[in-house]
DNA sequence: AAAAATCTGTTGCATACGCAACAATTTTGT
DNA sequence: ACAAAATTGTTGCGTATGCAACAGATTTTT
């Protein structure tokens, strides 16, 4: 999903000599933070899956986000005052770096030494996240299920350099990514199947067009 | 639209010491840039409103950005290799700074004085835009055309302190930043004002719940 | 190995929404 | 000040999509 400007292992390697980043793990299904109050958090997922959850009032649920290896997120990212409480939950197992975004800017010490390397390494992967989100907004702009399932697709198909890849979200999540119904969406993936865009064996997509 | 972490009056004031950053003035309706090949740049808007469009092979048009003052924009910060050319129009005069990626990580001299506070602010910039990102995903998510007019309505209301707001968008180009029909929008919003949720005033909403 | 939970796949139904078309109003350009 | 262009507002129609419900397959838990 993030785009991959650079080798991000900086982040996995780091010796953690500065007092304000702090390296916690978390076990499938356990929140890793809630987006409120909190207004100064970012975080960046070391390993594992993680998605950004919205329940609107009717307990409707949305993947607003999805996060991956090397992936930033956290509420600096995101606007305040919405209606809703948001959580990143683990998919999987994760280990997850938490730093104040105060301390991009402000030494934690004197000569803290990996300080500049550190602010720079973040800056790449806020960059790479804007890239992320634009590709997302490419997706849920389309105005039907078709195109946002054919750009979805080829987008993934490009990314592996191939005309196949393989579905890294469920079915389930990935109608909630496009933020479509699910039942809808398998209708039209049968259809595109049924019409000859597309061949799905399991997980596995191939474009034949 | 932008989340004012910061008063950005540095870009404004920059005497452009630095020989790798440019400023351009276009009159409205002129074509600022287009994301292609220029995989490198990135624009800050230092004034005026501006677009980011998408013809798609239908000729259907979306607005997959609006820009105004001191956001910041460019071909870096979107993903390649999607099919559709984007392009950045001017909807009002505008003055534009021009850069390049690496400049943000190569000092064009060996002490250009500003590079510093050059990227510290830039880092600024682009963490509002990935709110700005955010909320845009916020509304494209919700399901349905009345949710989405009232996040918009609600966001905007909110950035003001107040019950009321005026539009910033003509309706037309409201209906493609949401990427709703724009009939089907406007007739939303007749039964929005019909069930007494809100008023409407020429471009001034006022919310009544 | 059995039980529970989640995911996949399909269908009928109702309606929200996209589309086309047109008139009235407002804005822009000369 | 006039003409042209763009925006706003409304309506009829057809269909894509959301919703509910269910069965079978797959995965996870105990």
């Amino acid at each position: 999903m993030s785009a991959n400007f650079e080798n991000f292992d900086f982040f996995k390697n780091l010796d953690l000599n500065c007092s304000k980043v702090k390296k916690q793990f978390f076990k499938k299904n356990e929140t890793i933070t809630t987006y409120i109050e909190k207004r100064n958090q970012l975080c960046i997922l070391l390993e594992g899956q993680a998605d950004l959850i919205r329940y609107d009032f009717n307990g409707n649920k949305t993947i607003i986000g999805h996060f991956s290896e090397n992936n930033i997120f956290g509420e600096v990212l995101y606007p305040a005052n919405t209606n809703n409480e948001l959580f990143v939950l683990a998919k999987s197992d994760c280990t997850v770096l938490f730093f104040s975004y105060d301390c991009l800017w402000n030494k934690c010490k004197p000569n803290c030494t990996f300080h500049k390397d550190f602010s720079e390494q973040i800056n790449k992967l806020i960059i790479s996240k804007v890239v992320d989100l634009n590709t997302r907004i490419e997706l849920l702009t389309k105005k039907n299920i078709r195109d946002k399932l054919l750009s979805y697709f080829d987008i993934n198909a490009r990314k592996d350099l191939s005309k196949s890849f393989y579905l890294s979200f469920s079915l389930t999540d990935l109608a909630d990514y496009l933020s479509v119904d699910r039942s809808a969406m398998m209708r039209e993936i049968s259809h595109l199947r049924d019409e000859g865009f597309i061949e799905k064996k399991g997980k596995k997509i191939t474009l034949l067009y």
